[in-house]
DNA sequence: TCGCGTATGTTGACACTGACAACATAATAA
DNA sequence: TTATTATGTTGTCAGTGTCAACATACGCGA
């Protein structure tokens, strides 16, 4: 009797507050109105309307519209490092880790490209609060690490790693944008091999030398 | 006496209704409003107030908030195609014009970023009928012709044309919208450099094999 | 056990937006 | 000249984000 005195038939140790556990709700709530009409569309009062509260409730949990939409951003990203370490880990080499982590990213634009369009497109501001927050962080160390890899396996050349990181991250994301946009006539198979492909060639490119440096 | 009878000031033979050329003006604001607030927080009612007339006048002219914003999409890309064909008119041989093609992108991105913002992230309904309209299309065709005097140099590998375009434009697509989201801690000279360094590598792996192909 | 402070949720309001309808005005055409 | 049409305005509506005021229920201390 602690805490709770058994009131709710469903305790859970975090907020037992009036709602219970409103705040997730909230922000699953969110999470599924982001994938079904996308950032343009999201508002603050249909959250509201489905998690069954008011249209003001939710301003007790997130100061505003754009807070709730940084924690879905923050969620996207959970989601994103997920699939991309779920991804390289079928690879058998760190060459070949390399180019499945690309194509992990790529895949969760492709499986929920609304999502994806949220996390990337926030206003500067919002965009700016993030990176103070360090949200994007974790997927991007997992791609750190697999350059990392590949340079101590020799099939990527030693030296600054982060110039090696935002050539590969510009071009998946780059190959993302434009697919969950139209603008690459490809179903998702064919766009994951054009991803495996287009990885193939910007790594071969580097190893080739510092950053392929050719003259004409 | 024939059309008009002398009464405004400043008569030109395009529109001369009401207010003239309202359409043009309407469209004009729309540019710069963009540009100065970005897509979240353009409105048609703002607008109309810079264009100084009431808050439904652009609905004589544009259908509604979209097409409005179609048109604008429309006046970037033009600008985006002037700019890439202006850039990579420096270039002194196939090889060299296909790198600045992709900087003149890049930079575009970099002088306008919330008009490219507005380009790209059209709403997927807006997005089909600039494509239907061939809104994108002079711009790719910058590109598509680069690449194709870059095999017939030899400086790539003859062959399909689109899955080079498609990989190039990946690449400085995701360049571009990285640093004009903040996420490549580069100055604007830096990230022109970075562009150029990037596509090197890429062009330099896809001169190596069929889009650089290399087993582990 | 009781009562109070506070966290939580609701109701009401406001300014703003995109869109529609009705109306007013000016240019063209007969 | 007069009718028609193109253009611009006023008025209105539902919907939104946000704030303020109010209501409720939990937890803590007496």
């Amino acid at each position: 009797m602690s805490t709770s005195s058994g009131k709710t038939e469903d305790v859970i140790d975090s907020q037992p507050y009036h709602h219970a556990h409103l705040r997730k709700t909230l922000l699953d709530a969110a999470v599924a109105l982001i994938g079904e009409v996308g950032p343009r569309a999201f508002t603050l009062r249909e959250v509201a309307r489905r998690a069954g509260v008011s249209h003001n409730a939710p301003y007790r949990h997130f100061a505003g519209k754009d807070e709730l939409l940084v924690a879905v951003a923050k969620e996207g990203f959970d989601r994103l490092t997920a699939v991309m370490q779920k991804t390289l880990a079928r690879g058998k080499s760190p060459w070949e880790r390399l180019q499945l982590c690309g194509c992990g990213y790529v895949n969760f634009a492709l499986r929920w490209p609304q999502h994806f369009l949220l996390m990337f497109d926030l206003p500067p501001a919002l965009r700016e609060r993030c990176k103070n927050e360090g949200i994007g962080d974790n997927a991007f160390r997992v791609l750190l690490d697999c350059i990392t890899a590949a340079q101590q396996s020799g099939d990527l050349p030693a030296g600054d790693l982060l110039p090696l990181a935002w050539t590969a991250w510009s071009l998946v994301h780059g190959i993302a944008k434009l697919a969950i946009s139209g603008n690459l006539p490809l179903n998702a198979r064919s766009t994951i091999e054009f991803t495996r492909r287009a990885s193939q060639a910007i790594f071969g490119g580097m190893a080739v030398g510092p950053c392929g440096a050719r003259t004409p």
